[in-house]
DNA sequence: TATGAATGAGGTTTCATTCAT
DNA sequence: GATGAATGAAACCTCATTCAT
């Protein structure tokens, strides 16, 4: 049987989409069953329980968003700071508002973060801190260690804000704003303001 | 009786502090009562069922929240774009990172926001809205209509965003930074960064 | 005060209203309460408990519908059978399709005769026993005892078994015929219609 | 497993008991899974609902009382109105005082008629009309048309209230003549009296 | 005489999990 | 490897009744 037609990644895959869309304790486990196909036990058998159903969705989802939007993923030769904000920013914003399975990542992470469970904790160690440190290495550099390490710390802050906020308040752009989602043109002008805006920023705090 | 130990309002007191850590769904009705001393029937005697209980508490929290922590609470005679921002950051840092009642309007609305009851509109219309004009028509006059409404408005979600991140991030800031709170030295630090920050921003985005 | 218009009485009006549309079980305290322009506790303290408040409006809308139309209220000077049924069925009918009052004892009577209560035991003593001795004793004089009792009391209930169906039947009636009321002219040609059946009825078992 | 031993039927056939006993309101869940041998979730696994329950109840009660006591179940090779008559009042009657499953029907037929749920709609349509035309048919063409419709449907009223008031009559026979069933011979006798009492009440119209 | 707050018992329904097959 | 019936705990809600005022 092909591998990814088995009963456990149709469990998976269903599973996501409703985890992502509900939350870990609003999803039920026979809605999951029904949506993929399986039998009301079918989680209990291939999983154990529901939380290690979720646990298995978080690293599909992150495998999935990290490679098909890897945050170095627009890099030059030889990237300056901007570069390497544009690249991240870019890479957040393609990823959150993705319709396919890359888009599951954000809004999971978006769930876990209101009602953090275990996972939250794997999640953080394995897959953002990298992506932190990606920009903060970068940031660092830039501001060559004269600036005290809170002050990188902000500046970091201030540019995963930026692109946070559209995950984030999502629910909300769309009731203050009216937009659900953004067009590819558009995505590619808000990551180009957020690595100007820091660029700015960052500029102005270094005097 | 004192009006503030009425079952009523021990019933909203002890509802907001647990809708805000564990949102609308995983609270019950059964704990809320316990923790305000009252019967399990009390919440639908004294507010019908569940979820009237959830808009009182939400009318409460913003009040509560609005009024210590007002938008326009640190603005000078004649402010500037920079004292805009820094009075509007500061106060949403403070609420973030209040421990008292005042803390509870940022947490209600992160456990909203990732799954928005009918509340999330209305609170969307009377309370955020507001702050979002207060901030939005700062911005529009000092950049004196040069540059396109869409370029205001991403302006504006770069503060907004950098404000939120201490919200929706403090999950993700215990486990990547391991730093829970914020002293007020630091609140004040992050507000100033927040206005300095954006004011380079912005600047750049002008040219 | 206006007796009449006492608590007490306006708890005894809306509670018929109520009982006889949804019968005891499904009628509450509070909307009856409610109807009443009273409080909550009212039924209590008036009546005792619910139970009490159903014998009391038993009592009063037996009253209103027997003296506005009592059995032998068409009866001319020295009557027959015929007439003796002939008022019976008329008086019954114009309690059916009474939209007052006076029409809430036969829907009180459906309610109650599908869940009997200990009301209904003194109901029947009071109130239908007599009624139908009115009927017995005209059937048994015309009859002249040359047939046994058991044909009495067979003939009697073909008698009421015609006018008490367009009370139970009611909901019957609307849905298969599609009627809801009786117009005056139309009782009248009902009530003598089961007059006339009737004796056509007696006469053939005489033989 | 022998499938009228299944929980879902145990669940129906212990059902219809209780809802023709106390009605649908007044019937508990948790009563029928205690009746039934099964779990208190066992109604809303198998059925979804009490409601859907009620509506399984009715079938299944329907079915029985009509296989085993059709309306036309006595009429002889060339019926006249008088054996149309009779076979329906025998049937009915037959029903009423079952003390078997086929005498679900006309109890839960009384309780629903109090208290009409959407169930009666269904069964009016399904069970009762043609049931009632079965009758119509054979008055209507008795009467050679000679007749208005309103005096047809007066002749079959009073034939229906008549079998009829056996059933909703019932606890008021008891109370006031003191009889709670009748015997296989009194139950033949009342039938052949209807059809006689409903001949001689025919004939009077006619003229 | 009357009230409004409060209560406890009990109702239906949901749901993750278990178990025999 | 997989299933469908079954379950127990717990959720929200209703409602007649009580009690202090």
């Amino acid at each position: 049987m092909n591998e990814s037609h088995t009963t456990k990644n149709r469990l998976i895959q269903a599973a996501s989409v409703i985890f992502a869309e509900k939350g870990y304790r609003e999803a039920t486990v026979a809605e999951i069953c029904e949506a993929a196909g399986a039998n009301i036990a079918a989680v209990n058998y291939h999983f154990g329980d529901k939380e290690s159903l979720y646990d298995a969705v978080w690293h599909h989802a992150f495998e999935i968003t990290a490679s098909e939007y890897p945050v170095d993923g627009s890099l030059p030769e030889h990237p300056a700071l901007e570069d390497y904000i544009h690249s991240y920013a870019r890479a957040i914003m393609n990823r959150i508002f993705s319709e396919g399975p890359a888009g599951l990542f954000p809004k999971l992470l978006h769930q876990e973060m209101s009602n953090p469970t275990l996972a939250l904790d794997q999640i953080a160690e394995e897959a953002l801190k990298p992506q932190s440190r990606f920009l903060g290495e970068a940031v660092r550099a830039a501001l060559e260690q004269k600036v005290p390490e809170e002050t990188i710390r902000m500046c970091m802050h201030s540019i995963i804000g930026q692109c946070a906020f559209y995950n984030f308040g999502r629910a909300l752009r769309e009731r203050v704003i009216g937009k659900k989602t953004l067009s590819k043109d558009e995505i590619e002008r808000v990551a180009r303001h957020i690595a100007t805006f820091s660029m700015g920023g960052i500029k102005e705090i270094q005097q």
